[in-house]
DNA sequence: TATTGTTATACTCTATAACTATA
DNA sequence: TATAGTTATAGAGTATAACAATA
């Protein structure tokens, strides 16, 4: 009844735990000339798409704990990259806004993110590459 | 030239980290009946699997270092699901071997993750779930 | 000299608890 | 009473440096 032994090469978690190390390897040399880490960029890229958003709403968004999200938050901001800006009718949020320096950043952050996820989906055909990302979105959104 | 805007939830840094948050949650308390972490399940998957290695060589390929696998063997030790053997030929090293108890953990284990994996694939097909895993064993591979 | 395992230590990441201000 | 942000603190998880035994 069982099958065969599913070596811990073949597991799920470590397939993820792995491809996430490798694309980090690929991604953060290619970052650190912008002076951000890959965190950083992730931050710019959600407060810097879309609506204005508190720092709650990113928290939940990212997956975080809104007391991990004041110190992102102090990161970017002691950097310049974004300001906190009390949200007009709520006093007690704080809206997470890009600074021009910010929305540079960001931008040329979002084209070192295609070469870095590029250079991870080498080995894969472009069909099997959309496929991937097609099935993880498909993972997590289950949620 | 800048393609459209790549919201957060569409990196792979982010769907890799949030599918794996995900296999966490499902297969966690799975595995709480056998009283290991998935970590421990690990690594005995790793040390039960083939001939046994030394600890030096399931750190290497578990991506740790060599003294956070001290640690990891030292808690499994305790628990009294493997044993250290100095190495024949080679006394500095120490093979980590299953005892009887932590091999049928180990394979209670390996059930358990088929049906977690199970569980975090269900929104694929069959087919897309394989594409899946095969992906991202290339992508992983290309070290 | 180099390698394996070990210990002590420090650093990073993250969450819990308690506080302030607003609602 | 409840929520958003904050601070202080503590807990994982991990790595670096230094040491002993062995090669």
């Amino acid at each position: 009844m069982s099958s065969a032994p599913l070596a811990v090469t073949q597991r799920l978690g470590y397939l993820l735990k792995h491809a996430q190390l490798r694309l980090a390897e690929l991604a953060e040399p290619l970052y650190a000339p912008l002076g951000v880490t890959g965190r950083q960029l992730a931050l710019l890229t959600l407060f810097g798409d879309g609506p204005a958003r508190s720092q709650q709403d990113g928290a939940a968004r990212l997956g975080v704990d809104r007391t991990t999200m004041v110190a992102l938050v102090d990161e970017l901001e002691a950097k310049g990259l974004v300001r906190r800006e009390v949200a007009p009718g709520d006093r007690r949020k704080r809206l997470v806004l890009l600074t021009p320096e910010g929305e540079r950043v960001r931008e040329a952050g979002a084209e070192v993110t295609r070469k870095a996820e590029a250079l991870l989906l080498e080995p894969l055909s472009a069909e099997d590459a959309e496929r991937l990302r097609a099935a993880l979105h498909q993972v997590v959104r289950a949620e």
